[in-house]
DNA sequence: ACAGATGATAACTCTCAGGTTAATTAACTT
DNA sequence: AAGTTAATTAACCTGAGAGTTATCATCTGT
């Protein structure tokens, strides 16, 4: 799977998502990112490892009692994908105004 | 299933990413659609639908033989999470900047 | 009217993501 | 060193996503 993907679909989750806002705030113990939420300890654990495997997060200090920390270079890829899209679709619309422009121009009517 | 979680599930698909850059030219009927993709026709409906039910395209034209537009609004959700949480984490830096700042001016040392 | 092509649906398989509980590891505390 | 707590791993369940083939419906052209 390529980093674009995996940057997609792990901000396709909300409980992900939930998560990096916490981390925006700063960094964190496991107790404290889990307890905003229902589901299990586990269950959290492995949303924590979709964001590290997608480059959002990563774990430091110590095995046993480690701090997660946000990491905004995992942004880079979806935020530059949705832009370079954008953008191509204002200069569509751009080369399209230009043509109709054009031809209006040149044969003097609309179609 | 929440707008946002909608869209970003839909980006992260390559083959859904590669449909909305070929609309991005300009619309385009099913078969030309298909085409580029190795699979059968009926997956790529499956893609489409997924694209439609996130907002990102619509179906114009008759039942039959629909013409796929792309809308471009659809892109709005996701683009905004990303920058308003891109924006947070530098509001954080320079609150956290001034805050070492204030340490440093008022106690003159290093922690 | 009917033959061919186009697009969609139905029904099925298979894999993986997201959740659970129970067991395990690693660091502190005393 | 023994016990406690924090975090993770293991093993399992379930449902949804992405693909398949086969079938159906709807236009179009002659």
């Amino acid at each position: 799977m390529d980093a674009t993907s995996r940057a997609f679909t792990a901000l396709a989750d909300p409980t992900r998502r939930a998560l990096i806002a916490r981390l925006i705030e700063g960094e964190a113990q496991f107790t404290e990112l889990a307890s905003p939420f229902a589901m299990s300890k586990p269950a959290v654990v492995k949303h924590l490892r979709a964001l590290e495997a997608a480059g959002l997060v990563e774990r430091l200090g110590t095995k046993a009692r480690p701090v997660y920390r946000f990491l905004p270079h995992g942004l880079v890829a979806p935020l530059d994908w949705i832009e370079q899209h954008r953008r191509l679709w204002e200069e569509n619309l751009d080369s399209f105004a230009t043509y109709a422009r054009s031809l209006t121009d040149q044969e003097g009517g609309t179609a």
